[in-house]
DNA sequence: TTGAAAGCGATACCAG
DNA sequence: CTGGTATCGCTTTCAA
């Protein structure tokens, strides 16, 4: 169903000037009243007609020409992913935003799906934001935080795998969660692990870490364990693919990247006969919901994320005190929450 | 772990005045060589001189003044949801985002997370977009999007359940979705039927349509069949409840609002010892990927959505020439696809 | 082929 | 208490 609306007779957009003259006054008086300056003192009827004037206009002040004027903006720039994100990502975004808010920021999310990364952060400095966050897969390189900060960024931070030169990088290591997940099979007993690892392009950054964190809780243990990588995509065929060759692969367990693919993969190998925990132990990480609802109960990692809150208030202590030094945070905790699947 | 940055001397943000006089030029030539405006002839040597003095300061052109200057901008507002969004909606955010970046549109999600709906649509004309294309939830009024036009949005289009006067609406009719799945479960032989309204707030503008879709369809098939709305939260606790409840209830089909409600419900129900389907049939919506993981697997409505690049396209098509007819759209073609559970 | 200058809209100084 | 006015960075006529 479509409808056409009526054209509204688009006027020309008003302006402060247009507020002025219907109120009969200056354009600094409008100014001063519309932002409750308080360092001026303007009579109530005068603040009425004023105020009576940008209503009946419809007068929405105009952001560029104030950020232009000001020097500056207020905008908080979150890079939108190009991957499928999940529900635990979702969540925290919209924390974060509420957050950012609340301390009466812009915040504005702006994707650059088809950018190369040097390229994105230009198109980024473009708006002028008073800061960055980038979350998740970076895609910030050195020259890419140069160029914001060139621009006027006050605060460039990153939360992910890696630390990125020149910015606040706030590194979630990765790998504590494969050591997690690792320990825990080999504590049950398991020698031959298989660890999967994403097809879908752009999880690299998070899987090679996870599955290098795996090799070393393996190495550490000494107990002569195998550790074997499996790629597969997530989607029903790839996961009854690799069910199908699983009896050949000699191995009694797995990790399989998140609960996401666990579940896929768990679903896979019941299929194919194979016995879960019996023959093959699974383990996923993010201790998602869905984790609980299957059967057997996924076993799975929960890593400790620093809540929204946490985030925004970095941002703000950052963009205030640029040069101050970021206490280190005990980030990206993980445990093992063994459930039955393992 | 955290790392402070140098503080790289942040000397004063470059303006096109700085790359002039490095280049020893003047500004408008820096404007003419950085835009490759071709009404005008500029000799090689001095773009090459301008060009290695806007990389060696690394100068990035302000997005507001030139804005300012230009007297619009290429911006497409897209309100961020407020509620958890679905791996479905993810994804087509992505494609319309893509699709509007070949078009050459800047692309900015604007989250109004504790805002009003007319507070927001004041936040977001500040920025003056030239096209706000509102999804899902609705946050938009008649109002506001008058407030938008006069700030020369061009196109302000939504999709979603309901018409928004004044708007480009383009109504996704939930009701449809209702409607196949009770007449799926006609078909079956089920002559009473739950349907799962989600506790949680925000979802009302979807929830409240489908079930009156079930309601319709029901009444509309004259076999007397009965029809229940049951609330329920997105967790174990809640579906524990209701599943506990239900042999009182005298049901013997459910249609649980999407895929992942089904989940959690079906769950709860076989824990509970209620057959799935011998004793109740359940059906979700959405035809998740998990749908088909489960067991016995979950049926489901199948909607057809419009591609992300439909959506780019209906947005410069509007933009273009916004007193435009939009043809009608066979939107949310809805069908149930039958499986295991119903 | 290049440069000078006007002006986009809002703000804040300094006079009146 | 209120009103001119310069200014932010950039584009684009108009002159030279």
């Amino acid at each position: 169903m479509s409808q056409t609306p009526k054209q509204s007779a688009e006027g020309p957009v008003p302006t402060s000037t247009d507020v002025a003259r219907l109120a009969g006054v200056s354009r600094a008086t409008v100014s001063y009243v519309l932002n409750n300056t308080s360092a001026v003192r303007i009579s109530e009827p005068t603040r009425r007609r004023v105020r009576e004037a940008a209503e009946e206009l419809g007068y929405v002040p105009h952001a560029a020409a104030r950020s232009l004027r000001a020097g500056h903006t207020r905008i908080v720039l979150l890079p939108t992913a190009h991957i499928p994100v999940g529900p635990l990502y979702s969540q925290f975004l919209n924390e974060i935003q509420w957050a950012l808010r609340a301390l009466d920021y812009t915040v504005v999310q702006y994707g650059s799906i088809g950018l190369g990364a040097d390229e994105a952060a230009r198109a980024w400095a473009e708006l002028r934001p008073v800061a960055v966050l980038s979350l998740g897969e970076i895609a910030l390189t050195a020259h890419g935080v140069q160029v914001l900060k060139r621009s006027g960024a006050k605060a460039v931070i990153t939360l992910g795998p890696q630390r990125v030169e020149g910015a606040h990088s706030l590194v979630m290591d990765q790998r504590a969660i494969g050591v997690a997940a690792a320990e825990h099979l080999l504590e049950r007993g398991r020698r031959g692990i298989g660890v999967v690892v994403p097809a879908e392009p752009g999880l690299e950054l998070f899987s090679k870490p996870r599955l290098a964190g795996v090799r070393k809780a393996v190495a550490g243990a000494g107990v002569g364990a195998r550790v074997e990588a499996l790629t597969m995509a997530y989607d029903e065929e790839s996961a009854a693919g690799l069910a199908a060759r699983w009896r050949d692969l000699g191995l009694d367990a797995v990790y399989a990247y998140n609960d996401e693919y666990a579940q896929v993969l768990m679903r896979a190998l019941q299929d194919a006969g194979v016995d879960v925990p019996g023959e093959c132990a699974v383990v996923g990480a993010d201790d998602l919901l869905l984790g609980k609802l299957l059967r057997p109960r996924l076993s799975t990692v929960h890593v400790e994320m620093p809540t929204g809150r946490e985030m925004a208030e970095l941002v703000d202590r950052v963009v205030r005190d640029p040069g101050g030094a970021v206490e280190r945070h005990d980030l990206m905790a993980a445990r093992a929450v063994p459930r039955e699947s393992s």
